[in-house]
DNA sequence: CAAAAAAATTGACCTATGGTAATTAAGCTA
DNA sequence: TAGCTTAATTACCATAGGTCAATTTTTTTG
């Protein structure tokens, strides 16, 4: 065993594994780094990777015919990113991943999660777990962009995600919340003043 | 084996089992009718199930605290359905379940869907690829959510639902697409008349 | 089939948020 | 530090969609 066991540590730190689970775990894993403002996936590519966050911060987004820009989620350490219909079908991308912070990143292909899956249930459980928990989030957004105004909205995330804003710019929030930078501007100064 | 393979034959058509495997399956569900408006399940109850849709129509709901209703969710035919926030953490729902269409049910506990998935990885691997689905569906919606008018969400959803339409109310439609009835209403007029 | 209840539509008006554009502030880089 | 670039703020007007209230249409039920 050459390689490091960096990936069991962090990513699978709540899993136990043998010897030779280990060297496959290890092999199936590509570590990467990536300096801010670097596009790590653009659309019309073709998605073969999900990946871990390990360090840094980046966002996906969608941008639409009309050539607005759309948040669709932020990933920061301990996180998964991938444009992930497109990875799941193992079709092309219809979003951009862009990195926001300089950011260390662990790769898989999704055919060598196929094969963690098959050698190990254990690991196909983890993902069982992950997707449900994105699921909820994802779902309980929905809610929140149905009942809420983009005040509460606005409140909900910088709550949700307390230490992201030295990282994002106003931008990104306002294109998450699905409000211009100027209502955004408008908000803050609101709420500041009371 | 007396008890029938309906389950089997319906919900895991594409997936076969051993002898001793149906029989693990057919114990671990059960078959129930629901009557249009009755409710499957009110916030505030505590979640250990899930539903697969075998016939009918239903829909999740979440009940603002000022009282409007959104609607997170349709099921049709070979749909699940659940509060599934509540049931992956086994806590209280925070949503409703309303059954607008006739409906046959199969019923599963959290507890007996962790012991088939312990007992056949095959059936975690089919709920895994459920859930990449329904998270891929959930964030499509969130971009719609993002990008596109009240029209273009409408236009989107009688097309990625054309039989629906005579399930659900147009307050359903409306309260699924974070508009008023009203709105709805003059949406269906203006694309009537051009 | 008639009456009652539920759902959908319409109109008049209102409000939150968007669009455009100019101004200020903050971050980088030479 | 100055100068350039990017981001954020502010002001003014426009508009999609909300609110309230009345009316019509559809569905349900006795």
């Amino acid at each position: 065993m050459t390689r490091d066991l960096e990936i069991i540590t962090t990513i699978f730190k709540d899993l136990s594994f043998t010897q030779e689970e280990s060297q496959l775990l290890v092999r199936s894993f590509e570590k990467l780094h990536l300096p801010k403002h670097s596009l790590l996936l653009e659309a019309g590519q073709h998605v073969y990777d999900q990946y871990y966050v390990a360090e840094g911060c980046l966002r996906t987004y969608y941008i639409a015919p009309d050539g607005k820009e759309h948040t669709v989620q932020f990933a920061i350490q301990d996180w998964w990113i991938s444009d992930y219909t497109a990875f799941f079908n193992s079709s092309t991308a219809s979003m951009h991943i862009e990195c926001i912070q300089d950011a260390t990143l662990f790769k898989i292909s999704k055919v060598d999660m196929e094969l963690l899956y098959k050698a190990m249930p254990r690991i196909e459980s983890y993902f069982r777990k992950k997707m449900e928990r994105a699921f909820a989030s994802f779902q309980k957004r929905i809610i929140a962009n149905l009942s809420q105004s983009a005040t509460e909205r606005y409140l909900n995330f910088i709550n949700t995600y307390p230490n992201i804003e030295q990282n994002v710019k106003n931008y990104h929030i306002a294109s998450y919340l699905g409000v211009t930078t100027q209502s955004l501007s408008r908000i803050r100064k609101e709420l500041v003043q009371g």
